[in-house]
DNA sequence: CAGTTATTCAAACGATCGTTTTAAACGATC
DNA sequence: GATCGTTTAAAACGATCGTTTGAATAACTG
């Protein structure tokens, strides 16, 4: 790739996760790449474009692994369902492992995705629907089996908490370290992957109990 | 309170939760709110003083409440742990009642708390320490408690998720309508109360049975 | 080497930002 | 009714926004 593209999308990620994608301007990020104001408009066409193709090169191989992971366990298992754990584990760790360890980037990528979810800029709800859609159909079909099939409500319920969870988890997980007063590291993967993983599927199985007061489908 | 304040207000709320603090300009707050625009200098000095006027304004009888309904519990409990879900439910309920409740305003509130949680201005992070400081404090020790105080890094972990699982609801409440193919009506404040209480209870639980690779303190 | 395309650059575009200024209108008090 | 502090109004401030322009330079092709 050329080697001012590079370093604009480098750039583009520091600056949309200090600043959001509103709140970054593109002469800050040309700035912080070393390259002209111009370059942006001139390699990606617009701002707008230019924070898709950062997004879509980082997200997409991750998803790819994240519907790959849970296509091979469910074919492995005769498609019978898998262990909740496992499922959700699949949809988590990818993120948190390929997103935080890469070079000391302060889980830039993780607040990137977050702040994009919570702007409310007119293209993002689209594309971010686009980046999802795939994902979330598989996922939700495998948890409603691991649950044993709860009912419509129920797994709505929890696939909407389920990403609320995630959701927030990406942004705040700076907080992590100030909840704990530093005695949690931020970059200790696995100790978070395995509390999420557990407090995610415990939160379904709740859900997934809940005594409904209206009929259940 | 002044005419114009409050119509400021008011409008500042609508357009704060459409469009973020930074991306709200004061221009469109008066413009909506009918008023010239230099009444938000006059009446509030500057952007950032109307905006926390606004949160606090909205944000303190509500922390007060969860608060005064933990602390009566405690003590009609002779100070004995309160089962876990009914902290929960006292840390909740409140929020999705009375903002959800309020006028047909579309989650407003909700919004612009989850935004500003998510923004990255300067004054942001002090601002909202301030404003969770004590409810933090009160309501960690109390979950601790009903959790039979499984240990620091378990009750971190868990206030964490906790965290992100509230505001991942707070500023994604209405993407329920979306994912349950408008199955699930967004003004059932019961409906969603009991499974998030369910939910974060459930994940609670788990997270406090998590089998540690460490030493636990 | 000439000719052509691709890329970079400084400068400027029109638009919008939060805030300030200055003067006019208002409301209470004497 | 004149005088006062309070509130509103129109206009302008300097700064910054995303984008475009047109010329200069670099890289490639014949």
């Amino acid at each position: 790739m050329n080697e001012t593209k590079r370093k604009i999308i480098e750039a583009a990620e520091v600056e949309f996760a200090e600043n959001g994608y509103g709140g970054a301007s593109v002469r800050e990020i040309t700035a912080h790449a070393d390259v002209n104001v111009a370059a942006i408009n001139y390699h990606f066409g617009n701002k707008e474009s230019l924070y898709k193709e950062m997004i879509r090169n980082r997200i997409e191989p991750l998803n790819r692994k994240r519907i790959d992971m849970l296509e091979r366990a469910l074919e492995e298992n005769d498609n019978f369902p898998l262990p909740l754990e496992r499922v959700i584990d699949f949809l988590v760790r990818p993120i948190l492992t390929e997103l935080m360890t890469d070079d000391g980037n302060d889980f830039r990528f993780l607040r990137v995705i977050g702040r994009g979810l919570s702007e409310g800029q007119a293209f993002m709800k689209d594309f971010h629907r686009e980046l999802l859609q795939e994902i979330a159909a598989k996922y939700t079909a495998a948890i409603s089996d691991s649950l044993r099939n709860p009912g419509f409500e129920k797994v709505a319920y929890g696939m909407h908490l389920l990403s609320c969870t995630i959701l927030g988890s990406m942004m705040q997980h700076a907080r992590l370290e100030l909840v704990s007063a530093g005695r949690i590291d931020l970059n200790d993967v696995d100790g978070l992957c395995e509390h999420l993983v557990a407090y995610i599927s415990g939160g379904l199985r709740a859900v997934s109990e809940v005594e409904s007061r209206g009929v259940e489908s």
